[in-house]
DNA sequence: CAGGCAG
């Protein structure tokens, strides 16, 4: 890696600037240009690459995680694993502008193998051509960029060359096409690992198994996978429009002041005792939790706890044990039906506060720093979910809240594992402020998606330097090295996504042995197909007894599989007396005729607001973010593939208001938190009630006026009401078609 | 399907 590129050397902190390193700003950007003086030293990168190859072996082998070590063996036959990577390569000569190998090789992190795909034409690959859709996707990241010269982009003619919008299923079907129908086939991220035979393989330490395996394993299941969308992250971090990544460019970071997200409707769902885990629940527990809770006898009595016990959710008595590491001493395992009662108020008694006039922060038992760093993030007094949560978690009991999207779960649960870890490092004689080498987290904060974590960090940190503690971000799509430093150099808060978390555990670079709160954010998220089980393998690595904190604005019976293994004692908490009914956001739906999809989205896109739409799949969102680009509205879009480059600055596009509509997937479904979307576009209906519900709530935020517009085919009317019947909306239905001058008034408000 | 490590 070049030398003037070295952020490592710097101040890798507690807040990692992902981008600052890619000179996206700074003059780096134009090394890379062929013919510049910074390009030669690039295309010598391989070379170096090989070197920081070998130091990384031997840091690995140093730390113990040699488990790597055949990485760099893997490499070589990289390249012979997928001819038809040279058949792209011809062109790299023509992408001056493109970083090309040199940037990669130069780069020891991932994230790079993007570049490796060319992308353009593959019109000389045979076997593809059938899928001109892909050809005409230039990268996403490369393109879409700059914004000024679009010229050079592909004309969306070009693109419309494709199919409809779906038209990656087809895909799917082709035998030689590993890409796609592969991946689908796999169920979630954590699955992946099968192929290398993962079952057979304990927890951690499949990499090696991975690694090891003969590269044929699934480098040739898949090679087309980078050369299918090669450019979408070639990663190019010149791109000086991009606005500095400045954090908290207004208020982005500060969830918190979401509003009204209405709430799960939790009656017509189906009973609980249809979860099939519940029958076999007791054995589950009995066999699998033992471990965890041998501290405190082995057994699993937990004393039956009465419902009455906790009919005041705001104050608790203050009791022994605050802080982590407390262990539940007269709580012992032992599956009894209070499991089922506490689960039973997912649905129904849940505890509600209602009044906080008059409460302060520190009334809820937080410091004066804290209060102080509150104050500073805007949060001058408590949000009803906060007062019923912080005194709770405040006590060291685990937690189980529900708040709406924006009601200020973020600092109900920031604020309070702050406070708690200050407490017990005061106990400990340590003081705040001194940053003890290598001391490990003693907090977890895992996120869906590794916009949300950053989103979350911008909340924690500030409040967790109020007390000399300090926070990392830890989360894919970057490069690790200046993540492990921070760790290296000892952190309290760790926050990130499942992904890179487990990773760098499975590296040994990362210990979660002294982790005593962990936060799961959007919770009932983090237990859906795919995100489950890494979440429980990660829960595993945290201290036996730690605390657990679980959030969302729609939890639901579907944590039960983590409250039984994790959670003693839980009481769910929400917020009383908000409802669909005091929402400000306008529901509707507009049925149309499927072709007419895109000029509707264009004329009700048309407009001054902020306006973020949804797409089901990535590339319908980047196809509609094109067009409409391409129509004059300047659009960005975010979703799975764009490099985390362009995905923060893309988002931040939209915060920032350089750009008014945004298109995701559903990535930015939950959480994120922009000030102002006052029109939500589903162009695709979601298939679930919840992602309704976290999908409008990102808009109406504040007490401000919102609109959720979501557009169906005829034929998904029925389904649709359905789903808008769960979430207890109501919402009209209306045929349109472009022109209308319905579109017009939607546009307009 | 989308999301989440890397290569």
């Amino acid at each position: 890696m070049p030398n003037n590129k070295k952020p490592a050397g710097g101040r890798p902190a507690k807040n990692f600037d992902p981008y600052a390193r890619s000179g996206k700003s700074g003059p780096k950007s134009g090394s890379r240009s062929p013919g510049h003086r910074g390009y030669k030293p690039e295309s010598e990168a391989p070379a170096k690459k090989a070197r920081w190859n070998a130091d990384e072996r031997a840091e690995r082998a140093a730390s113990g995680g040699g488990d790597r070590r055949s990485y760099g063996n893997d490499r070589p036959s990289y390249g012979n694993d997928r001819p038809s990577y040279g058949n792209d390569r011809p062109q790299r000569g023509e992408r001056s502008e493109r970083p090309a190998y040199g940037q990669r090789s130069e780069r020891p992190a991932y994230g790079d193998r993007n570049d490796r795909a060319p992308r353009g034409d593959r019109t000389e690959r045979p076997a593809y051509g059938d899928r001109a859709p892909r050809g005409d996707r230039p990268s996403y990241n490369n393109d879409r960029p700059q914004r000024g010269e679009r010229s050079e982009r592909p004309a969306y003619g070009q693109r419309s060359e494709r199919p409809a919008y779906g038209d990656r299923n087809d895909r799917g079907a082709r035998s030689d096409r590993p890409a796609y129908g592969q991946r689908s086939e796999r169920p979630a991220y954590g699955d992946r690992n099968d192929r290398g035979a993962r079952s057979e393989r304990p927890a951690y330490g499949d990499r090696n198994a991975r690694t090891e395996r003969p590269a044929s394993g699934d480098r040739n299941a898949r090679p087309s996978y980078g050369n299918d969308r090669p450019s979408y992250n070639s990663d190019r971090p010149q791109r000086g429009d991009r606005p500095a990544y400045g954090k908290r460019e207004s208020g982005y970071g500060d969830r918190p002041r979401e509003e009204r997200a209405p709430r799960a409707d939790r009656s017509d769902r189906p009973a609980y005792n249809d979860r099939a885990q519940r029958s076999d629940r007791p054995a589950y527990n009995a066999s699998e939790r033992p471990p965890r809770r041998d501290d405190r006898g082995g057994s699993y009595e937990r004393p039956g706890f009465k419902a009455s016990d906790r009919s005041d959710s705001k104050f608790y008595p203050s009791r022994e044990h605050k802080g982590a590491g407390r262990v539940h001493g007269d709580q012992k395992g032992h599956f009894t039906p209070e499991d089922d009662v506490v689960l039973e108020r997912l649905e129904a008694q849940a505890i509600e506060a209602t009044d906080v006039d008059g409460v302060s922060f520190g009334d809820l038992g937080l410091g004066g720093n804290i209060v102080a760093a509150l104050t500073a993030l805007g949060a001058a007094s408590p949000f009803p979910i906060q007062a019923a949560t912080i005194p709770v978690v405040l006590e060291g009991r685990d937690v189980l809240g529900r708040g709406k999207t924006g009601s200020g779960k973020t600092i109900a649960f920031a604020a309070p594992t702050v406070e708690l870890l200050m407490k017990q490092w005061a106990q400990s004689g340590k003081s705040g402020g001194k940053r003890q080498i290598g001391r490990k987290p003693r907090a977890l904060i895992l996120a869906p998606t590794r916009e949300l974590a950053l989103q979350i960090d911008r909340t924690v940190q500030p409040i967790a330097q109020s007390v000399g503690l300090f926070t990392t971000q830890i989360y894919g799509g970057v490069p690790q090295y200046k993540q492990v430093g921070a760790l290296q150099r000892g952190v309290d808060i760790v926050i990130g996504t499942p992904g890179r978390i487990e990773d760098l555990i499975e590296q040994g670079r990362l210990d979660l042995s002294e982790v005593a709160i962990t936060v799961l954010d959007e919770a009932d998220h983090m237990c859906d197909l795919g995100f489950l089980e890494p979440v429980q393998r990660i829960l595993r690595h945290t201290k036996d007894g730690g605390q657990k904190l679980l959030f969302s604005a729609t939890l639901d019976k579907g944590v039960a599989t983590l409250v039984n293994e994790f959670l003693v004692n839980p009481a769910v908490h929400e917020v009383a007396g908000e409802d669909q009914a005091s929402s400000t956001i306008d529901h509707r739906v507009l049925v149309i005729e499927h072709r007419d999809k895109a000029a509707i989205i264009e004329q009700l896109a048309d407009r001054n607001g902020k306006t973020l739409v949804f797409a089901r799949t990535r590339a319908f969102a980047e196809q509609l973010a094109d067009l409409l680009d391409d129509a004059g509205i300047p659009a960005v879009s975010l979703h799975g593939d764009l490099n985390q480059g362009r995905r923060t600055r893309n988002l931040a596009q939209l915060t920032s208001g350089r750009v008014s509509v945004l298109v995701a997937t559903d990535v930015a479904a939950r959480g994120i938190h922009v000030d102002d979307i006052d029109l939500v576009i589903q162009a695709d209906a979601p298939d679930e009630y919840k992602t309704y519900l976290h999908r409008s709530g990102r808009t109406g935020r504040a007490g401000k006026q919102g609109t959720v517009v979501t557009l169906i085919p005829r034929q998904r009317q029925r389904r649709m009401s359905e789903l808008l019947e769960r979430a207890e909306i109501s919402a009209d239905f209306v045929d349109t078609r472009p022109g209308d001058e319905l579109l017009r008034e939607l546009a307009a408000l």
